[in-house]
DNA sequence: CCCGCGGAAGTGGTCTGACCTCACAGGCGG
DNA sequence: CCGCCTGTGAGGTCAGACCACTTCCGCGGG
């Protein structure tokens, strides 16, 4: 191992532009939401090329921290991390990391996430939480739906921990599972019961009952783990056409003007 | 209205140049430490121009699948799964996650990873961990030296867990803190005791004592969280607002600042 | 007066094809 | 036999042109 000296002036360009724009962001010169300059302005700036000013774009894209949007500019990422999915799914590929350990990474973060809302969620966390509980019950009929509400619950419990890291943890292992999710709950038989866990799991967390929330949420991700080991798991399934309508939950991100508190 | 540009399927190019490597790759016709074929040459397969099947491998490259070598040729990631590193340091910045949050995050991981080294470990597993302590007691008089066992040893923890997830996760949050440990391990007055500490450690998961690695463990890392804590680092930005908020959910309006440092 | 359509402006997306740098391997001379 | 040296082929950078997408503003019709 060594000391990667790259930080100043390093060799290949392309770094030195990302490093350019790494520190700017951690130097707080540019903040979440914040747009850049214009590619073209900003090459000229950094006296490179388009094209390699293009590349450490790409990469800050690729890692999540730049967001681009064709016709209209690029911007720091900001909102909910939703990053690095992509990155992980290609590591399944490449590790081959088995649907049981992607479970078992998921309880253990989501039953610590549990105990934390537990002992630090505020009002407002339960309220939403009791809102989403309630969502679920009156979607327990529309599996779709439900999923959402589903994904919300957990979000919001994320939240309540007050642990920022832990709750990209979790985003990040739980997208990776959701395509796969969404399968399992088709064929779920009773949403119902799933709800009433997912109250269960509330009012421990209202109750400040750390203890409680995180068995109860171990034993709602175990059975949700029997319940998709179950499934019949199509192998191949190439994804052809068929509705790609990739439902990205609150991944929309607007300007102050939208957004209903709902 | 004359010819279609010939864009099938998905929409920008270089997502589906991406989309096309990572099939490569899930679909097992590219295994890790293959060499991809030559820009030049790959490029002309896809009938796509260099440039963007450039941008489309830089992405890859960016997210930790892909490795370049200049001069050499550009390689499907192997061995360990040491990726995003860069990303997370920027997210930390970007999201200014705290180093309390980064220790608790990790004291959850190698929490559950000790229990399950204990319970699921090798005598192989288990015969690198005891040479790793043997080291640490043997460099308890050199800081750096001392500090890659300790990681070295962390690391054997994760995978003798059976579990690359979470031991992957472990990663991207220790890679982070390692740069403070450092400078932390420079000071601690005492690696002997730390040594130690590894020690029981080690016996605990040996003998297949799950919850005494665990509660070992934590200890072991709130020891470490206090010992950096103490260290008088730190800028201490007194950000205004001292009231126990770091969640800004006000929206920014297109600021624009940053200009060239020449 | 209001609505809507169309074009201008600006930004990212792609292409071309040339040239540079770096690694590596093999040849030639010492 | 060793070592410099050059050739080959890979990635890295550059320049400038053109395409595609958004947004917004103004003109004209209702």
């Amino acid at each position: 191992m060594s000391a990667e000296p790259a930080s100043e002036s390093g060799h290949p360009l392309v770094e030195q532009a990302i490093e350019y724009i790494r520190n700017a962001i951690e130097k707080h010169d540019l903040h979440p939401g914040d747009r850049l300059p214009a590619e073209r302005e900003l090459a000229q700036q950094l006296k490179i090329s388009r094209a390699t000013l293009r590349s450490a774009i790409g990469s800050l894209a690729a890692m999540g921290v730049l967001r681009i949007r064709h016709g209209v500019g690029t911007f720091v990422a900001d909102g909910p991390p939703e990053i690095a999915q992509g990155s992980f799914d290609l590591l399944r590929a490449l590790h081959g990391f088995q649907s049981w350990q992607m479970f078992e990474a998921r309880t253990i973060l989501e039953r610590s996430l549990a105990a934390l809302a537990a002992e630090r969620g505020q009002e407002s966390d339960f309220a939403a939480l009791s809102e989403e509980v309630a969502e679920m019950y009156a979607t327990c009929n529309d599996p779709n739906e439900y999923l959402i509400h589903d994904v919300l619950f957990h979000r919001l419990i994320a939240r309540a921990s007050g642990n920022p890291i832990l709750a990209w943890l979790m985003e990040t292992v739980v997208t990776a599972l959701y395509e796969a999710r969404r399968k399992t709950v088709e064929h779920a038989a009773d949403l119902k019961e799933s709800a009433e866990i997912h109250r269960a799991i509330y009012r421990a967390i209202r109750g400040r009952n750390g203890r409680r929330a995180t068995e109860l949420m171990e034993k709602h991700l175990k059975s949700a783990e029997t319940a998709q080991a179950s499934e019949p798991r199509g192998p191949a399934h190439g994804d052809a056409s068929a509705a790609g309508d990739e439902n990205r939950l609150g991944a929309r991100r607007g300007r102050e003007g939208m957004r209903a508190a709902r």
